[in-house]
DNA sequence: TGCTCATTACGAACAAAATCGTACATTAGC
DNA sequence: GCTAATGTACGATTTTGTTCGTAATGAGCA
């Protein structure tokens, strides 16, 4: 069990993260094609960035073909839980609690009611113990 | 009303911040030392920060005294609020019930009993809407 | 075979942020 | 008044992240 790495992505970088777990695998192309959809960048630049990710062990890579093909190497959930962690400490001083209310305050992202009941059932369960 | 301008302080510029918004004003100096506590930095460079940040807008000084007295000069909730988007965004497709989740089960930043019961109030606000 | 296209590799340029050394000014204490 | 301490200003450097141009390589095909 070695303790896995905690990366902290760049902006850029966890961009193409949210990609490669959506997708699983995928090329640079195929990458690159999704993210000229929202933002002005060019193929070399998408491709750099991979690259990096993978010096880094954001990423791995099968290169086996002369297309590599791309996926995550670092774990979602995990990932997410970091940055949150960090997020807490460095803009909420420490408490989770402010967090989650103005996250649900959050008037242009409202959570719908099912997402309300999932929230509902942590809740629930988080006050039993 | 003018719209006030949202920005967005990087990582040092945030430690200073929280420190302003915790204290309501303060000198370099005083500053400073609260740094110094946690990471290693000079003098100078905290100072050139707070220049920095006066220059962007995101604090205000009172120069009147030869030794300049710094406040905020952008909003807390607002300036939480509008990161936590961003990360909403860049780290969770848009939605924020996974974030909330994910800060909610945070083993290192457990909530307390009083703060369930705050959530929990939220929660049943919006369940009404 | 030879041409074209897609792909990777790589370095350079650029930009933003962070850090610090040094110079200079002012104040406080002696 | 002189000296030491404390403060600000500011430029230089370093680091990190982003962007892209160009070259090399290989695949497909007329």
């Amino acid at each position: 069990m070695s303790a896995p790495k905690l990366v902290k992505p760049t902006e850029s970088e966890l961009e193409i993260l949210q990609l490669l777990w959506k997708k699983g695998t995928a090329t640079v192309r195929e990458v690159h094609e999704e993210l000229a959809q929202t933002k002005d960048v060019g193929y070399t630049t998408t491709l750099k960035l991979m690259q990096i990710m993978n010096e880094k062990g954001i990423v791995k890579r099968d290169d086996s073909m002369r297309t590599h093909v791309y996926q995550a190497a670092v774990n979602k959930e995990r990932t997410q839980k970091h940055l949150l962690g960090k997020m807490i400490d460095s803009l909420f001083g420490g408490s989770p609690t402010q967090l989650v209310i103005q996250a649900l305050g959050d008037e242009s992202h409202k959570a719908s009611k099912e997402e309300l009941e999932k929230i509902q059932a942590l809740l629930d369960s988080l006050k039993k113990q």
